[in-house]
DNA sequence: CTGAAAGCGCTTACAG
DNA sequence: CTGAAAGCGCTTACAG
């Protein structure tokens, strides 16, 4: 590979000038700067970015924590990243953490090794040894940690669970069972407000017994449905904190040979592509998705060049939309 | 942040002390390093791998061309990837390319710039602007370029759509349509010469104007079943290249007033989570989603440190999964 | 086992 | 506008 110093010879100018011709051509003379140009034509250079990076202290990288890129939630908001990244001149380091602590201060310790310029965190945790570590430009996007000063980019997942149970509600479901999240999550514990909100706001009880703990996946959906389905008092409907845990408990409801939504209503959240088309399609709350990640890489943007962002907390819009998965409740009017 | 050189200072011993105290720890003895370990502590330092990668002329980096990281299936084969990425010391780029030439070639010299230290192609297509180009190590998965000396790892994907045409003829359909990917994919090419080479044996003859292109999406599945089923003589299974236009297929068909599979069977290809929870659950094919991914980052690593993998086309197992997309041809006794 | 020194390929004040 | 020179933070032959 030709270097700097093989254009330079060539050009018959020094390494100098090769460089801001590169990089400030506007402080090279015309003529100077076409003769450059031939040499690094000539010799098919390409200056090491590796050099560049080391020389001038930054990787002109981001790197992504996210629990599971697989999710399809998640694998949007990384599109919308890398949409946002490509044109800002960053390349996006992949940081798959399963949501271990262990993996997430790994990849955060990118930063202090110059291997990334600063950090998307998707998941509810502070990625550093220590809570209080500023030293990383950090953004928190989707499940944000509370009362911290990272920046976030969320949605307002109290109001948005409390439009579901109003859904619910509505049709006159009085014992509403929850498929939730996994604890110590915002996202799971505002969604859980809003629930408890809108029960409250009926004069409805919630009832503890009434919650089951998934991880997300389509099977703690099945699982969890199965609790809620023996019990002794079932729920009329089910209100999932996603919608593959809602693919779950529909499905194993109609494995239990009950109707969805007949004898059973089921929410999920999100709205990813394939709620349209289960079985009956899923009644959700939808996000924009890519939005969450543009969103958090401008803001990192704005970090990493030293502006404090104007909004250090934005909050996205949400959706409810009704299709089958819900319906009356079996014994109301 | 500390240097080596801080290091060096506070244990009283060479910046190259301190260097092989870190990479090769058994030249130094006991003593010392116990002094140089110390004197890391008590700085907090943290060697700056950026310099370290410059000075190795390694970044310890690939980087991942992919038509479409929000793809189901390609977010699996990433997973994979970023699993053994891990193991092996590697930090994965995201090169999210939408199938764009320009934008492969831009991801791809990333290895000529030092960035990254080799690639992983998951679409059909050289990345380099010279077809011959041989200074990158590279290895192309899931749709591979025919005629290149790439290593791959990929699908017999003739044998396994002739297994599913099979399938369908067995049912005995006799007029199957196509929903096929995007032409200049060998993907698609061979998907199409295992669906011929079942209905030649068969008797059958394959019409091409039984054939449409979608692009992958649930939305182009659906525009192509509508051209299907409004033929003057419409086929009574239709073989979808991948999930998506299948599931887009299946909510046209019913759309349109017909059953399925009472009226018309529909296949689908890859398998992915959703498929078996879509109304009815898809017949299709399942492929190792992951194992694409491991596979081809064990072959780049070798590739990287200069072997050469003893097996230079990794074909991974199908299995074909019969759900209830797909049942007797209609006028089938 | 250890240290002094060169050098990786760039960028950037500084001087002219 | 241009060049000589220093230096970014490491690693690694080389010599002892």
């Amino acid at each position: 590979m030709a270097t700097i110093r093989d254009v330079s010879r060539i050009a018959g100018v020094s390494v100098a000038t090769v460089s801001r011709t590169l990089s400030k051509p506007d402080k090279v003379s015309e003529k100077t700067r076409q003769i450059v140009q031939e040499a690094i034509e000539k010799t098919n250079y390409k200056p090491d970015i590796l050099a560049r990076n080391f020389r001038t202290r930054k990787s002109s990288t981001v790197v992504v924590l996210v629990p599971d890129i697989a999710n399809p939630f998640f694998s949007r908001v990384i599109r919308g990243i890398e949409q946002s990244a490509q044109k800002m001149g960053y390349a996006v380091l992949l940081g798959d953490t399963q949501g271990l602590r262990d993996r997430e201060i790994t990849y955060a310790n990118m930063v202090k090794t110059s291997q990334a310029d600063g950090i998307i965190q998707l998941d509810c945790h502070i990625p550093f040894e220590d809570k209080n570590d500023r030293s990383a430009p950090i953004v928190n996007a989707c499940d944000c940690v509370r009362g911290t000063d990272m920046p976030t980019v969320q949605l307002d997942n109290i109001a948005a669970a409390e439009k579901m149970a109003n859904h619910l509600i509505s049709l006159g479901h009085k014992n509403i069972g929850v498929i939730s999240g996994p604890e110590n999550s915002t996202i799971t514990n505002d969604r859980l407000r809003g629930l408890k909100k809108a029960l409250e706001n009926a004069g409805l009880e919630y009832s503890p017994s009434n919650r089951m703990y998934g991880d997300y996946s389509i099977h703690s959906g099945a699982m969890a449905a199965v609790e809620l389905l023996e019990k002794e008092n079932p729920p009329s409907a089910i209100f999932c904190m996603n919608d593959e845990m809602a693919i779950g408990a529909i499905r194993q409801t109609k494995k239990m040979g009950l109707n969805v939504p007949g004898d059973i209503s089921i929410s999920g959240f999100d709205d990813i592509n394939f709620a349209e088309f289960c079985d009956p399609p899923l009644t959700t709350i939808s996000q924009p998705a890519e939005e969450f990640g543009t969103n958090a890489m401008t803001m990192l943007f704005e970090l990493m060049n030293g502006t404090e962002p104007e909004n250090k907390n934005i909050y996205l819009p949400f959706e409810l939309v009704i299709r089958n998965s819900t319906g009356r409740a079996r014994n109301d009017p």
